[in-house]
DNA sequence: CGCAAGGTTGAACCGCGTCAAGAAGTGTGG
DNA sequence: CCACACTTCTTGACGCGGTTCAACCTTGCG
């Protein structure tokens, strides 16, 4: 057995968790650790794909920016999530960017090696491509809540989607502290737009606001205003 | 070389395709030619998974409805697409629908062979995966657009990728016969929108109507309502 | 203490979805 | 071949949801 992994740690990493034993060796001469603070780029959209990334831990946003002053949050990487993996494929630019939104340590793989590692070992193969078909499945569900859902259920189906990701505190709040510029851009509407609903939302009793912190207490209602589908 | 392949169009198959000729004599076991005429469904959104489809003529569009009376045509299946591959993956529950547009023929295959063939041929399943990268990538640019670009732009795009998608016919108009209903659909917006927008971009000469079919003018112009990226 | 960055609120504007109603095609049966 | 019903097209008017702008009010920070 090898051991320190360079502090990889396996559970968390799509890679080792999908391969045989004997490759962790040859993986990790190709693998390498890295940090990035609250804000940093890990890569930008319409960058040459050079890696991919596993989030060993922190947070990242994958987002796509519309003009120069306005972006659509995608997702949210978290523990255990791929970056980049959209970089395969035949234009080898990255459609994303990812941006970390609680410090970040992740794995950087070389494409390359990752290719070759796709292309031998089937298993890890299908399991990304099983991973893709649940991604695609969630994009499209969006693209339909963006064309008919209001601002209203974009934002309750936001709350309900960063609580299941991320779990709650102690306190009940959603485990992830976001920048109200985010939660718009995350719910595909403007800072102000948002800023009224969750009162709304408050006063109604559905979620609570403590500072930037928020918590859900009636998920019921919550939902409902997702409805339509 | 093994004979009819039951009228397999070889070519346009991405299973026969992505297979070493060896399997082709199993896989035509396994294999069923389908025909729908337009209108008719393929399968629907919600119903279990039993296989995928690849066509080999005609049209389907791949959409998702929301509440009863709307929808959003997602994308449109042609020549060579494979249709129902989002099956994959844990859930076993197709996410979107697909209606024939166009009269179609269709090569469906059993979704337990289908998973097999990806297990044991890593070519195939590369290159489902690297689709499936691609589509993500197609698939994030729409909710952007739809979270930002207004509906001129996105008739636009959608006329834009229309012809792209379906080439042009003799007369030079977008080579896929389309009802109004369905263009709204697909450009996420209404009948009566649409209908206005489309009168614009006419009296703008940068496309042309006749009848149903529609012909673009100015390329140029067009995808500049699509900027903003 | 003062400035900057973000939070809070009001008001105006406007894109576009909705409704309604008439015109123009399309089909069907007598 | 016409009468009738029915769908699709075309256009106008209206109003709501949501973005935008702008002002004021906090809070944190050097």
């Amino acid at each position: 057995m090898n051991k320190p992994q360079k502090g990889c740690n396996l559970e968390k990493c799509f890679l080792c968790n999908n391969t045989v034993p004997e490759w962790r060796e040859t993986i990790n001469l190709h693998k390498q650790n890295l940090k990035f603070k609250k804000g940093e780029v890990i890569f930008s959209e319409g960058q040459p794909v050079t890696g991919i990334y596993f989030v060993y831990s922190g947070t990242a946003k994958v987002h796509k920016k519309w003009g120069d002053d306005k972006e659509l949050i995608i997702r949210f990487a978290a523990d255990g999530s791929i970056l980049g993996h959209r970089g395969l494929g035949s234009k080898m630019v990255y459609g994303v960017s990812a941006t970390a939104v609680e410090p970040l340590v992740v794995c950087f793989v070389d494409i390359k090696f990752f290719e070759a590692s796709l292309k031998t070992n089937s298993d890890l193969c299908y399991k990304l491509m099983v991973l893709f078909a649940e991604e695609l499945d969630v994009s499209e569900r969006k693209m339909r809540d963006l064309a008919h859902m209001p601002v209203k259920g974009r934002v309750a189906q936001a709350l309900l989607s960063l609580e299941e990701q991320f779990g709650q505190d102690t306190g009940g709040y959603i485990n992830l502290t976001l920048s109200r510029h985010d939660l718009a851009a995350f719910a595909a509407s403007t800072y102000e737009t948002v800023f009224r609903v969750i009162m709304d939302l408050t006063k109604e009793n559905i979620v609570v606001v403590t500072g930037k912190q928020i918590g859900i207490n009636d998920r019921q209602k919550l939902a409902a205003l997702t409805m339509g589908a």
